[in-house]
DNA sequence: CGCTCTACCTGTGTGC
DNA sequence: TGCACACAGGTAGAGC
């Protein structure tokens, strides 16, 4: 399930392995792939062909590649099961993934294949626009602006330019709850469902807590806490991936070995050693310990 | 406008 | 052994 800290290690990965390359043909193998596009595959493959990947940019979960076109990226969501898979010319004579959806074979005879189980990510070639807060970068950078669609995802917990308090004053004016608002990414972003949990747990808040009865250091110390989990789940999950496979699905280590919460229904919690309970929450589930993370 | 809820998808695990 | 079904989750868009 990729949050922020998989996305960005993907990220780099594509930074580090493919930029540079031009696209001689795509092949998208799977409409629903490329359902955000108006002309479905077809129009996904044009729109890449001929086109050289100039650089990698994320915000959140959103990932794109800017193409040599100007103001032109492929957005890549990796959804819950999505992977970008770097693939030699020699491997391309191989049996395909089952669950690959597209194919990018660039010019050189190696290529970038898009594979995903669940069908919840997708590719779309789109226009990058100017965003009030002007992109990653801020305004200015070779970062500025974002994928259409994707401009109204909001700073990442991860981004230097987040202003910690304004984002916590925003939380704090939202009448909702404060595992709600983290896992809105309008407000701020790459924080789902495990990160979510694990962040509460950490900055000892329960999920259900009123955002407008929080005050503003404990809004910003939920934010900071996030933002040190996904710092940390980074630098373990991020240091695995060889030449060839720019990985991703989830599995880096934080997942077996340093979940507090996620998952940890009736284990003893980390710091008090009452049983961590789970409850269900908006067709999903929150894990938390009833003892250390309480409503106030 | 702001918030909540549902649909989308498929492999895995569980209960009968 | 085999079947049925709940579950996992990010996002857009519908609904209230």
């Amino acid at each position: 399930m990729p949050e922020l800290p998989e996305v960005e290690t993907v990220r780099d990965g594509v930074a580090r392995h493919v930029l540079g390359r031009t696209v001689a043909q795509a092949e998208v193998l799977s409409a629903r792939t490329a359902r955000r596009m108006p002309g479905g595959g077809a129009e996904l493959a044009a729109g890449l062909r001929g086109q050289t990947l100039t650089a990698a940019v994320r915000r959140g979960k959103f990932l794109w590649i800017t193409l040599s076109e100007p103001s032109r990226a492929l957005l890549v969501h990796l959804g819950m099961s999505g992977q970008l898979l770097v693939r030699t010319t020699a491997e391309l004579t191989q049996d395909p993934h089952p669950h690959l959806r597209a194919r990018l074979v660039m010019s050189d005879g190696a290529a970038l294949d898009f594979v995903d189980q669940r069908t919840f990510g997708y590719l779309a070639v789109e226009d990058v626009v100017p965003t009030p807060d002007g992109g990653p970068g801020g305004q200015g950078s070779d970062l500025a602006g974002m994928p259409r669609s994707a401009r109204h995802i909001a700073r990442d917990l991860l981004d230097p330019d987040l202003d910690l308090d304004e984002a916590a004053g925003r939380m704090r004016r939202r009448r909702t709850t404060v595992k709600r608002a983290l896992l809105d990414q309008t407000l701020v972003s790459g924080v789902g469902n495990i990160y979510a949990d694990e962040a509460l747990w950490r900055a000892g808040e329960h999920p259900e807590q009123p955002t407008d009865r929080l005050s503003l250091p404990r809004g910003r110390g939920v934010l900071e806490a996030g933002a040190q989990v996904m710092t940390e789940a980074l630098a373990q999950g991020g240091t695995s991936f060889d030449e060839l496979y720019v990985n991703v699905n989830g599995a880096s280590g934080y997942f077996d070995r340093s979940l507090n919460a996620y998952g940890q229904q009736g284990r003893a919690c980390a710091r008090c050693g009452t049983p961590i309970r789970r409850v269900s929450f908006a067709n999903r589930s929150s894990h938390f310990c009833p003892r250390c993370q309480r409503k106030r």
